[in-house]
DNA sequence: CAAATAGTGTCTTTTAGACATTATTAA
DNA sequence: TTAATAATGTCTAAAAGACACTATTTG
């Protein structure tokens, strides 16, 4: 896009739907820590969740997936839709307006652009593997980083309100549904696993019940290596049973810690 | 609104927000049946679950609460937002064509009225006591009406699947939260309350597991009178103890079933 | 053999689930 | 005394939760 597509762009919204947008709250995990992939537009000072417009061709889970694949170049994420926001104010923002756009970016942006408008936004969370995200930024953004979910930097409109909703839904969908296929390695050990349960749960997990639970729903594999790690006893390998996985991902798995 | 007021709102969406809508599956609860509100749009022949626009000055929540009072004349409705609903095809329905109602309603829509626009619908569901439910139907339908949930009639666009889903997420919500504040009179009896949640569930509950539960949670109190009921031993009355209930709203209460 | 972490079993308490008899009222 | 429905307790099985020692590797 150049710039007078660019202003065009904000012009006109021809090819989107008004006043509705996806907004995704992208979690990675890494080194013990969760963290989530936040973009700063137009250079301002203040973050947001990735997000996007809605074609009029596309579904808002098609819209979602679309603007996921843009910023991460990931296909087949598993998105969940857990809540939409929406209220007059809640795009208001002092840094966000035509003139200090255009000071920060150069682009001519009319006051009245549809992009300032009421927008009710559509909220999904996914889960990806952080080691395979190639971050891709629009040209609307200055950054597009990883940021741990506890300490978040200062964020635009609610979008800080959008996370702590995504994390509830997500430690919710952890106690009834399989998770971790698309953030652990294909092989993993038992500490691993049982760190990342920690983490999304923020909070300790005894390590004897923790495997015999996991372990009694079948949904992992003990294969017959170890992980390679010295100074210490190593630990076995293992790998998520997909047919048990899928089974649990469709009616549920009772996993509560 | 007379026939011109009516014919400018096809024409002219100023007041609303463009492409996205509210909808509200209304469950009333009646004589060991669940029912939803329905009305009939435009004398079509098919039905929709209750909904509307959103204004500019208002949030979705706002919306939901503005919109289902116009239909039930009840104020402080417990409303849930529980899926969004959005893809290009959600809205088309032969029915639904600006000839069809013309023909029917006497009105002049132009074609390409925004009314016929891809709508995300923000589905919201809501309990209320059936016998205090005033309809009113506005101007637009020409039935709005009570049907058991287990017989539907024929359901326009995808709003039977939004009747679905707010059943799942009603069923979901009964295992984590108090109910029955808005569905039972002041003073019920134990017999009453099983039956609504085997109702609501849809299958039956052994009485003696029910009750026990029930008791331990400490929602409901027991009261020193029975209701009158001839031919029978009379059932005592219980009513709601509302501060362990709000606060069981609130932090949740584990009734699993 | 020391340091570091992996791996595993048992006991207790709590909860879920199955199940049948007695109580009260009006006619 | 019969018909109708209300009220209630016990036993068993399963699950959750607390808890501590042994195993394996490297340096």
């Amino acid at each position: 896009m150049d710039t007078n597509a660019a202003e065009d762009f904000f012009k006109n919204s021809s090819n989107f739907l008004l006043n509705v947008a996806v907004d995704n709250v992208i979690f990675g995990y890494h080194e013990k820590e969760l963290k989530v992939l936040l973009q700063q537009p137009f250079a301002l000072d203040k973050w947001t969740v990735t997000g996007g417009y809605i074609q009029k061709t596309e579904s808002i889970a098609e819209a979602a997936a679309r603007v996921a694949h843009m910023r991460t170049g990931l296909t087949g994420l598993f998105l969940e839709q857990f809540q939409s926001f929406g209220n007059p104010q809640r795009v208001k923002d002092n840094g966000f307006t035509a003139k200090h756009i255009a000071e920060v970016t150069g682009y001519d942006i009319p006051e009245n652009s549809w992009i300032f408008d009421y927008f009710v936004s559509i909220a999904f969370y996914t889960l990806t593997e952080f080691s395979k995200v190639k971050i891709t930024k629009s040209e609307f953004e200055a950054e597009c980083q990883w940021w741990p979910v506890s300490e978040l930097p200062l964020m635009m409109f609610d979008h800080e309100l959008i996370i702590k909703e995504a994390l509830k839904a997500l430690r919710l969908h952890i106690a009834h549904y399989p998770i971790g296929y698309e953030l652990l390695e294909e092989k993993f050990t038992l500490p691993e696993i049982h760190n990342l349960y920690e983490t999304i749960l923020a909070k300790p997990l005894d390590d004897r019940n923790f495997t015999k639970k996991l372990l009694a729903t079948g949904i992992i594999t003990k294969l017959n290596e170890k992980r390679q790690i010295s100074g210490h006893r190593p630990p076995y390998l293992y790998k998520f049973n997909k047919e048990k996985y899928d089974e649990g991902l469709k009616s549920g798995v009772e996993l509560v810690f």
